[in-house]
RNA sequence: GGCAUCGUGGCCGAGUGGCUAGGCUCAGCUCUGCAAAAGCUGCUACAGCGGUUCGAAUCCGCUCGAUGCCUCCA
């Protein structure tokens, strides 16, 4: 199977076929959060996008380093040279040391990702641990002539580098295009061109996170820690890098400057670019304000949401788009996902009470064969979806009689539905609390119901269901007896 | 202004030039004491205008509209 995957390659702006540099092997590095706060829904989705990757890869049987990176230093506010970092500025907020937030926010993200059951990466390196690699970095820059010294702030320059290679070529854009789009330096600038970006920045006295350096007491500028982090578990060249699309233009473009003005060779074989989750057609972010996190969204307790979702009504909504498609969020459709999620694992559970027969009605191995079709045409998980729902129709017609399946497609059926459901798109049955207690006294319940019925006390039995559908339990009878369900 | 992306049925969303994804909603039928569930059927769409082609949602051009990036952002 694993040589038939293609994928879509933001540098080439083409779905390649893909080739790892080691056989079986492959480096993955996905951009991490920045936690100095808490991660909205928006970020969720890139990390959710490659977790699926992760998976799939992994299941094809590639052995897979995947890196991804905690941002914890660094990361001015602007491209202005007076503030302090994100953390420093949030630490004055709250109270805390920078350190406190960093944990703070880390724990945070951490649990998100496991709520949505996302897969923890291989190595999960922070900026803080690896300033001495990225001094060195810079300091190889420097003596190779791409970046230059001012003040304490080490600056890399963009055009010496543009002279050389493509500065813009991950966006298609020409040097001359990008310098119209942005401000003429002032007279004051420590900056040789408009486009240079900061690699190291100086410290000033009030600076609460900063290290020492061979230009005096600083900080590392954003871009370089990725650089240094990926180069240091993956190579200098390595197979997939992988971020949301708004970093495309600044942050991974510098990537590639910074690394190949080290190393002189393309850092990255495929670039990979998960689109934006929209809220009423605008992209959901900090500064706009309509991002909502992950706890408003289970709860419900935001003016944008109607009521709360569950995570994997949540992961099964952004699994039926495509990575690399806009995803604009609403309460229809999240409840339209919510359902879609139910029937799946119903069917799921309905698996379990078929029997078989000496004949298939339907073709199951066409099944299996289009499943893998359509997650090595690009990742494309709406397309996988759809043909999960298509072996559902068949363990509920399989179910009622209506059609048949011989014991080998049945266990290829049951392989199916496990392992592209749990193992690949990454669902999983939602755990209920108190699952056991519940149970019984459903139980109960459904028996008194019954008894109602062998009497012809309808009024009862009816007057059960409701009341129990209020609290969202839905009563199913059926010739063999009956069942129920909660949403 | 520059560089991109996108406009698909009531909603969300796939779509490699020809063989009408899928989910949700709504209506009908089967089943059922009634419901629900499940299955089946129906609602058959590609922003507009041209062009290429035997044939275009899919390629090309223009128009209109939306979004993203060009400054921190998943």
């Amino acid at each position: 199977m694993e040589e038939e995957l293609k994928l879509y390659n933001t540098l080439t702006r083409q779905i390649e076929k893909f080739e790892s540099i080691h056989k079986g092997r492959v480096g993955l590095y996905v951009c991490g959060p920045t936690v100095y706060s808490d991660v909205h829904l928006g970020n969720c989705r890139t990390f959710i996008s490659f977790d699926l990757i992760y998976r799939y890869l992994l299941h094809l049987g590639y052995k897979v380093r995947y890196v991804r990176n905690i941002t914890d230093a660094g990361h001015l506010e602007g491209d202005r040279d007076e503030g302090d970092d994100k953390f420093a500025k949030k630490a004055k907020l709250e109270q805390l040391e920078p350190m406190e937030i960093v944990q703070k926010y880390t724990l945070g993200f951490h649990e998100v990702m496991r709520v949505f059951n996302t897969l923890p990466p291989s190595i999960e390196p922070t900026a803080t641990g690896h300033i001495g690699e990225q001094i060195e970095m810079i300091k190889e820059m420097i003596s190779s002539g791409y970046a230059y010294e001012a003040n304490g702030t080490v600056y890399f320059d963009v055009e010496k580098y543009n002279k050389e290679y493509l500065y813009g070529q991950l966006t298609n854009r020409k040097l001359e295009d990008l310098l119209e789009g942005t401000r003429e330096l002032s007279g004051q600038d420590e900056k040789h061109g408009r486009l240079d970006f900061a690699l190291w920045i100086a410290s000033k006295p009030e600076t609460l996170m900063k290290w020492n350096s061979p230009w005096g007491w600083g900080f590392p500028g954003w871009h370089i820690e990725c650089s240094a982090m990926s180069s240091k578990y993956l190579g200098e060249t390595f197979d997939i890098h992988g971020g949301g699309m708004d970093l495309q233009a600044t942050h991974h473009t510098n990537e590639i400057a910074q690394s190949q003005a080290c190393n002189h060779k393309a850092p990255v074989n495929y670039w990979m670019h998960t689109n934006m989750l929209t809220v009423n057609n605008v992209r959901m972010s900090k500064s706009a304000g309509n991002g909502f996190l992950p706890g408003e969204l289970f709860s419900g307790d935001h003016p944008l949401l109607e009521k709360g979702y569950t995570p994997m009504a949540v992961r099964f909504f952004m699994m039926q788009t495509h990575y690399r498609s806009t995803l604009d969020f609403s309460n229809e459709a999240l409840q339209a996902s919510e359902k879609g999620y139910s029937r799946l694992m119903t069917a799921i559970k309905t698996l379990k009470k078929i029997t078989p027969s000496d004949v298939s009605t339907s073709d199951i191995k066409a099944l299996e064969r289009a499943c893998y079709e359509a997650m090595n045409e690009d990742f494309n998980a709406p397309i996988l979806v759809a043909n999960l729902f298509e072996g559902s129709r068949i363990i509920n017609s399989v179910n009622d009689g209506k059609e048949t399946i011989t014991t080998d497609d049945l266990i290829l059926l049951k392989k199916i539905m496990h392992t592209f459901v749990f193992d690949v798109l990454g669902l999983m049955e939602e755990p209920a609390a108190n699952q056991g207690k519940l149970d019984t006294a459903m139980h109960l319940l459904l028996q008194l119901r019954e008894e109602a019925k062998q009497r012809k006390d309808y009024d009862t039995s009816d007057n059960i269901r409701k009341r129990l559908e209020a609290f969202g339990f839905v009563i199913k009878d059926s010739k063999e007896g009956t069942t129920w369900d909660s949403n």
